[in-house]
DNA sequence: ACTAGTGTTCTATTTCTCTATTACACTATT
DNA sequence: AATAGTGTAATAGAGAAATAGAACACTAGT
């Protein structure tokens, strides 16, 4: 896994485990690896990995069982509020991100756009 | 200023003051606050200020002049170089955290639209 | 009962960021 | 010359993040 040094560890493990259970490669109910496992997958610590997973717990999103594993929620409606949730942070951030950099808000869709078409070329 | 403690507050510093920069509040040419008074307005350390400008200055957009201050670049084409770099990776970024929470393109376009026309109508 | 596989917690150590403080180097003004 | 205002650098210490290692609590299969 690849990690971007100006971010914790620990918050990158979260979003990328957020991410697999959006994506649903993850599916409601399903057992995450063990920490153990999670902590090689990642080439971390268990600690570090533990970290993240408690704060997954305290969101509800993980149901942790002590001495069988970790599992995805069965509960749905949390998933969806999930992603909606990342996804206005992240469109959030972004816009004001580029906001911050003087694009008005057509040349921020026009970049976006441009940086799509070129994507869809290479791919 | 307010920082995000998920990331070095230097490294905030020197992406304000990029923007800065890039917005035109700070024009070429033009002196900087002394890193004192810089260090008084972030109200961070002086060492932390001066890591963000030692960046800065090894990129080329700053120029420092001992005993005197510290400057923007009178070359134009470094500052349109720097603007262009910073929407291209703000762009890939959000382009990717989206992509990975599962939205195609149009969907991606379309939360973008939409952000800005509540955002517009609150304004 | 035993064992292996889980989650959980604790301590010690290292590394990085940030702060505080001091000192040094240079420029301009008086 | 003296002084004030610049950038620059070095030291020491506090705090958070991450690691390594060990131990504890629970579950399931043998």
């Amino acid at each position: 896994m690849h990690f971007d040094d100006k971010i914790p560890i620990y918050y990158q493990i979260k979003t990328n485990i957020y991410h697999e259970i959006i994506m649903g490669t993850l599916q409601p109910g399903e057992k995450l690896p063990s920490v153990r496992q999670l902590a090689l997958d990642v080439t971390a610590n268990v600690n570090t990995v533990q970290r993240a997973l408690s704060e997954m717990i305290a969101a509800g999103i993980i149901d942790s069982k002590r001495g069988k594993g970790n599992f995805v929620t069965m509960d749905e409606t949390k998933i969806t509020d999930l992603k909606t949730q990342l996804i206005t942070e992240q469109v959030a951030r972004a816009y004001q991100q580029l906001h911050a950099l003087n694009l008005s808000d057509e040349e921020i869709l026009n970049s976006l756009k441009h940086y799509m078409t070129q994507r869809g070329n290479v791919e």
